[in-house]
DNA sequence: GTTGGTGCAAATTGTTTGCATATAA
DNA sequence: TTATATGCAAACAATTTGCACCAAC
């Protein structure tokens, strides 16, 4: 979904509930769907500084205020990914699709993922229990085997080991 | 695994950090794994709220540092069911056990499941991206079909099943 | 006696809110 | 024109920490 889809999507959504379009909701859904940014799953403060470097006038809450309004209207999704994460993480979303994450606990380093025999079964425990599926959440933590593993660490994927 | 258990868990570990058996600590842990109470899945308050029936003396760091413990000897895991859940939830864990969550949407009803056709494929997605799993944590979310469903709408007042 | 633990209150951190002003419709 | 948005600072809520006193070893 690029940027010009999203904002399309923003601004129907703004309208059905008598809601403005304005410059800064704009910038942040352009940045936050920035083909260079957005497999970062950032957290509202990462958001909030790129923003920053495009207007250093937007205010932190009005970053805070945007994003509630993208995960309304389902544009973004609140991750807790790294098991020791304090900051909630949001993901763009485009409509219809799902995926899931494997995250590795070295470097952080995530995969993106979909699985439907994995969705089949997930139904199937469901409806054995007597529950109708809205959504899941499935991350898997592991160790990637990628060459610079370990060379990046970063704060988001370490739990205590 | 029963708090005698527990107990004897946290007190290995204690000794071989150097650490001391404390009434509280002792304490903590005990409520945390009775068997009237285990299952809720309780945040570090309602945890407190409990350990405070029986000495209302314990403070709230310390319940805070005591479950940090628990969590480091592996007996408690953090949770983050809700989606909407802003505490850590908490979790008593036997080491070696394992199992998901499915999470009512509309009153909170929590059942644990174990799955091993989804564990496997999780492997298999994991060996795929070159990843070796450590852990994972999946969460179905949805509505019940219980009765009283809707009539319990927080997630700490829940029924046991 | 030494080292680590506790309770309290104060500090921190991520997030939300009240308010006066600015702006889209 | 009039309702909604914004930026700021203050408020909040969950969690952590500094410190003087306590208690396990």
């Amino acid at each position: 979904m690029t940027s010009a889809e999203a904002l399309e999507i923003l601004e129907g959504y703004l309208q059905k509930k008598g809601l403005k379009t304005t410059a800064q909701r704009r910038l942040i859904t352009e940045v936050f769907f920035d083909p260079r940014f957005k497999h970062d799953h950032p957290s509202v403060d990462s958001l909030y500084q790129h923003v920053r470097t495009r207007d250093a006038s937007v205010g932190y809450a009005t970053v805070y205020r945007t994003v509630k309004l993208l995960v309304e209207c389902r544009l973004a999704t609140p991750r807790q990914l790294g098991p020791t994460d304090k900051e909630t993480r949001y993901e763009p979303e485009a409509p219809g699709e799902h995926h899931d994450h494997l995250v590795c606990l070295e470097c952080g380093f995530i995969v993106e993922f979909e699985n439907e025999e994995i969705e089949a079964l997930q139904h199937q425990v469901a409806r054995h229990f007597g529950f109708a599926i809205r959504e899941h959440r499935m991350v898997i933590y592991g160790n990637c085997s990628r060459a610079d593993c370990e060379r990046r660490p970063t704060a988001e994927a370490r739990p205590t080991p």
